[in-house]
DNA sequence: GTGAAAGCGCTAACAT
DNA sequence: ATGTTAGCGCTTTCAC
């Protein structure tokens, strides 16, 4: 007998790996060389002679065998596997129902599939962010790439100061310890805001909750546009309101009550538009008639809302790409510079 | 030097693990103990005495230590990650623009760490789908939750002969070696016509790609329910369509220039729905009015569409358990069945 | 060109 | 109650 200790129970229990899995030893057995000629082989090693290794190689594609990448990376000390954390709100515990963010987590597990690292995901309760960084304490990823600031401004600073390699989907903040990439929010809240100026609207209101850092910057950036126009923003017409999809019904709702008069609504999110003119629509109002609309984000499903929706549009592919960039710039260590993206203005019927 | 020997070069290249990681000797070190006694106070065992464990707990916490789990995994032969794999059409390499997706993916997300397992995700190309076994493959994870049948029957039996453990979201075929999760697609096809039927409306028009096992199931059980009410399915009503976006456009446009008669529609997603009621207002038919819809799936934001839409839900939640356990039996070697979850009628104003 | 041996960070027999 | 030791599956020096 080769082997010499078999000490742990072999039982299938939960959560165990599978039992017969072939490993270097078998294919190096069957191949009549030794595991360190399998390995330098399937590594394409200069050293090993041509015929052995085409040998190795045909034996192990056609036994389906591949490398156990766990034992490899505890050898090499590599790890080609970034965390992708989504916050969830912990007190509706609900599900993410904004498009936006799957259309995120589809560039960037684009832009992580094109460099070779694999996605690992996990959500955390908004409130205990420090939970963010436990794929990377446990060398599970090599770095995290945070979606959603919120208002952890502090919590994520405390990371960064841990050195966690960190990168976070968000606005740009005075203090910050940690990099941010995010599209130009105060451009963005421009953008919309001069459209509808331009478009002949004078009492627009603002949909969103700016005690988040990106709802802030575009609420900034609409301010801005109104004193562009020597028009003084009316506290009457800003409606905080959450990104829930019953964010626009308790907008539009909140807005009539207040008897606030208003000929536009520029909305945080596509979603918010959407739910908004729906809303409208039961108060008799005409889109955009009676009131113009501008979204945020540019989902897919803005071009088939009726009427289509004018929208600022966020560059996603850039963005997960940007995202990546940094972080693995940082995990080489490379300080990496918080970026914005660029925004754009997409006119669709709601402003027409 | 207790070190014995330093062989690979220390430089941080691009995917390398962090540096100065802390790791258990360290804390042995400085608890004055051995390995052992770290691994077994970090574990929780009785053998190590009350103070010992403390001070170790304490000293690891303060050092925010964690412990390495590729090493652990490696040693335990244990493994907690499951891979997700949603395949992509390779043609449009195009995002999942519906939000179905993402609910799935929250369930599952919600479902996995429920049972303490890590997520990762990854995308193939859907004309590889052997490449879905990658993660398996390479020790990554113990098994593969796929979204999206497509139909790939072929290859997914393929990996199940293979003795991958594989659980697929979709349809129960004939011929099956592998174990799926889905709706009953049958019986909701036969709620959503049963319901029109109920309404007053014969000209009913049937939108998806029946292809797709999914779908097709959904078409017979449409053409069930028009049976039993001794209505013949007029092949001028059933329309091949994607689930793009732009589908309920161009399956509105198609019934049209069929000039065919129609009162209601089954749209087999919510998204194909509400894009064919925003062509069907070009037209100048209304809905209900002229024209009835029921969708698929009440994704979120169907309740805050105008009107609301009426639509078979599938159980989400139900659905991230339901595969999650099929695939954690398939792992401990349980043959898990196939399983059909119930689907449920949800009626709002688009057939009011 | 190939093999023997050491060790990545951890755990569990087996001592003591 | 704690330490010693072997080894999870792999890669790489160092010998031959």
């Amino acid at each position: 007998m080769p082997k010499t200790q078999q000490p742990e129970k072999p039982a299938p229990v939960p959560g165990s790996a599978a039992q017969k899995r072939l490993q270097m030893a078998d294919i190096a057995r069957l191949a009549g060389v030794s595991t360190a000629t399998v390995s330098r082989a399937l590594n394409r090693s200069p050293l090993v002679n041509e015929e052995t290794r085409t040998r190795i190689l045909d034996l192990a594609s056609s036994l389906k065998y591949s490398i156990n990448i766990g034992a490899q990376n505890l050898r090499l000390k590599h790890n080609r596997t970034v965390a992708v954390v989504i916050p969830y709100d912990s007190a509706t515990r609900q599900h993410l129902s904004d498009p936006f963010f799957l259309s995120m987590l589809g560039s960037l597990a684009d832009a992580l599939t094109e460099r070779g690292f694999d996605m690992l995901i996990s959500r955390v309760d908004a409130e205990e962010l420090d939970a963010a960084a436990a794929p990377y304490d446990t060398g599970r990823a090599i770095g995290i790439i945070l979606v959603g600031q919120w208002r952890h401004h502090d919590q994520l600073n405390q990371l960064a100061a841990r050195h966690v390699p960190i990168v976070v989907w968000g606005a740009q903040l005075a203090q910050q310890l940690y990099t941010t990439v995010g599209s130009d929010n105060v451009s963005g809240g421009m953008l919309a805001t001069d459209h509808l100026i331009a478009r002949g609207r004078r009492r627009i209101a603002f949909f969103g909750d700016i005690n988040l850092p990106e709802v802030a910057q575009r609420y900034r950036g609409y301010c801005n546009a109104l004193a562009k126009h020597g028009i003084a923003p009316d506290p009457q017409l800003r409606v905080s309101v959450s990104f829930l999809p019953t964010g626009g019904a308790e907008a539009v709702d909140e807005l009539v009550r207040r008897g606030a008069a208003f000929d536009a609504i520029f909305a945080c999110s596509d979603l918010l538009a959407m739910t908004s003119i729906n809303t409208l629509r039961e108060y008799g109002k005409s889109v955009p008639g009676d009131v113009a609309v501008v979204g945020y984000d540019d989902i897919e499903l803005s071009t088939y809302f009726h009427p289509p929706l004018t929208t600022i549009r966020q560059p996603m592919r850039a963005a997960g790409h940007a995202l990546v960039a940094a972080l693995l710039a940082l995990v080489e260590g490379v300080p990496a510079a918080s970026e914005q993206l660029p925004t754009e203005l997409i006119v669709r019927g709601t402003t027409a």
